[in-house]
DNA sequence: ATGTTTCCACCTAGGTGAAAACTT
DNA sequence: AAGTTTTCACCTAGGTGGAAACAT
């Protein structure tokens, strides 16, 4: 007989903008890659509960394939060929990390659950990326034209040498997304231009009320 | 009969830009004290050596009173009346600490041994004020005509609740200056804005052989 | 008279999508 | 034809000292 678990993780993360994201996740979200690495708009923001105050984590991001498929944006409509693409996701692993191989880590790891709990933790510097071999750690490397699945790991950091340890994984499926070189849905650009501050050159006049 | 250690600590701090920082301090420095807030320039910048790469440390700064004088700028030369000031230092211990009554904390503290030795340490991100109450914690607190001198603190952080230890406290008399609301000898603004890049608003145009 | 505060033009630094040029 | 790269004007965000106004 299967004998399920009595207590579960005490660890609680809450994304945020859930709002902001819906609007996007309704047109099928699309992130920008370019040589020199592209912000994500919305930025992957979360608060959490139920850390130990006085004991030292690593937060950390990485971004899970969310299938093998190319996507093409054809008739306003993303689709594949129905064929799995096993040319560059399968046979690069790095892609969805760093050049280390590694998740984004935040810049604040370590610290303590006391300083991770006192505040949102915001995932605002980190790019992403479609060279293959970047010069900053806080480059992801994604494969144009496929979907992914932001992924927030919370690991135990261990001040004596030893690796850290992996506590928990976090997946976000409303922020999943489709990267791209250029947008492809105008209205997902009409989004971000609305919503990114450093959009707003191409924002057009809008009324007070709204 | 004296004992002397036989060992020093392996700890070494070594000041960057100790030419520039010469520069200032041969026509004494002066540093602006703002309600909001100004950033030091020259930045204090160290390099370290000799942690233990796999043990988590603080660093911090805090400003030490040179002498308990009032100072002021006369015929192009600081002077002071002779007497102790004993209304403001004296009595207002938090005085070249922040609000909290703590030395400013390196944002990327805690971290490991590791890190602070892979490149050198800026604390480029310290805001000096005049402000007895300052809403934030990068703001540290300074008397206006009075001097100081920097000094930079090495904490071994302890993840389980128990407070830091002090480990080591170094001091850079090169770097030490009189705080003031605005600048007193001009040849200190003229050497401010040409080596403060965002002052380049001010700068003559120069010789490119210079 | 002396010292402080506020406001400002002018910078640094870098994040946007558009459009044109380029690649395959 | 389809996708990528480069360049650009236009923003956000915020760090300078100057100058005038203000305070004591």
């Amino acid at each position: 007989q299967t004998v399920y678990p009595r207590t579960e993780s005490p660890v609680h993360l809450e994304l945020q903008d859930t709002e902001l994201w819906s609007c996007f996740e309704s047109l099928s979200t699309e992130m920008i890659l370019t040589k020199g690495g592209r912000r994500m708009f919305p930025v992957l923001r979360v608060g959490v509960r139920g850390l130990d105050p006085e004991t030292l984590y690593d937060f950390k991001l990485d971004f899970i394939p969310c299938d093998n498929y190319r996507w093409r944006y054809v008739s306003r409509q993303w689709q594949t060929n129905g064929k799995q693409d096993n040319t560059s996701l399968n046979q690069d692993r790095r892609y969805g990390v760093t050049i280390k191989g590694e998740p984004y880590s935040h810049p604040k790891s370590p610290n303590y659950g006391r300083f991770w709990m006192s505040d949102i933790i915001e995932f605002k510097n980190v790019k992403l990326t479609n060279r293959p071999n970047p010069t900053k750690d806080d480059h992801i490397i994604l494969n144009s034209l496929h979907k992914y699945k932001p992924r927030i790991h919370i690991l135990q950091s261990l001040s004596n040498g030893q690796p850290n340890i992996l506590l928990e994984t976090f997946t976000f499926p409303l922020t999943s997304f489709i990267a791209v070189t250029a947008y492809q849905n105008e209205e997902i650009t009409a989004l971000k231009i609305r919503h990114n501050p450093f959009a707003k050159a191409f924002q057009e006049p809008r009324d007070r009320t709204e």
